[in-house]
DNA sequence: GTTTCAGTTGCGACTGGTTCGCAGCTAATC
DNA sequence: GATTAGCTGCGAACCAGTCGCAACTGAAAC
């Protein structure tokens, strides 16, 4: 039984931007669609989610953000993250809390994945997989459930430590 | 192409402990024989996830506990929890974050199973099937990532619901 | 283009879950 | 039963995230 599969392998928490199985609707487009309104902040921050090449937490996003806007406040960041999250565009990760609690995001894909997070280098891989969109769809069909949000995060050790580990 | 699967519907955060796909081996008989030192704290908390009919968090344990032992103390607990999660004995949930940033826990079983969570009645339903299984397997083949931990979590809307939101 | 005001922001104080350092205690070994 | 590594309770600390409020601002209505 085939399936088809892809593995984008990462740098230390990077992401691959060109993997062809993924892609990222525009999250600007989004909110001007939906009418939600435009601050400066919310395009600033918006904007650096949509280009960041790793997941991002609260913190790093905030830190970011202020090299363009030093005025620009931690609230804010929490807030504007919760919009995006209430509203489907962007899925928060926890990376197996591979790194202390906190949460990352990324923006919202044409498909949906998985993260697997390496507990000795910190890599983190992205998944994709018909075999996972299968299960979704039997989960649902099975279950009766609506299923809104789907989070599969995997931890263990990638490849090149399992191989350094010898 | 056909796959065995299998859901535990549950009450508000319950769980089924009579679902015949999942069996949970004995934790105490696990500390023993792996010579972590067993305390009258450790076997009190270990016995209450052993016997729990729902996932607990942190301070609901601790509640428990204190009806047996009321010196016991919350960083015993986070000690435990801690403990048993390093060895690989419980697995840690985030049930979606469905009400606050705590964890759950519970004992590891035989099999790996996906939570689902209902954002409207807080319902948490189990999930087996071989095609998680086999997506597990796959994964790893695909990727050559050696798997430890896994966690699918699922948000949406239950059955029930789903039909008294008409 | 000006007015209007619901919605957004920065601020600082706060919360809730979790962790830490330490002095005293105890399970397992000898 | 003596020894001691390692566990416990305690209280203080930590950290990601939240909240209430007064000032500000984007965009709808004129």
């Amino acid at each position: 039984m085939l399936s088809s599969a892809h593995v984008a392998t990462e740098s230390q928490l990077g992401r691959s931007k060109t993997d062809p199985a993924i892609t990222r609707p525009s999250l600007m487009k989004e909110l001007a669609a939906r009418h939600i309104r435009i601050t400066a902040q919310r395009r600033l921050l918006v904007n650096i989610i949509q280009d960041s090449p790793r997941h991002l937490d609260a913190a790093r996003l905030l830190e970011i953000a202020r090299k363009q806007d030093p005025e620009i406040d931690r609230a804010t960041v929490y807030r504007t993250l919760a919009l995006l999250k209430d509203r489907g565009l962007i899925d928060e990760l926890d990376l197996m809390h591979i790194e202390g609690e906190k949460h990352y995001y990324e923006a919202k894909t044409n498909r949906d994945h998985c993260h697997m997070a390496c507990f000795r280098c910190g890599a983190i891989m992205e998944y994709t997989s018909s075999s996972f969109e299968k299960l979704k769809k039997e989960m649902a069909s099975q279950s009766g459930f609506q299923i809104r949000v789907v989070r599969l995060e995997v931890g263990g050790f990638c490849k090149r430590c399992r191989k350094s580990a010898r």
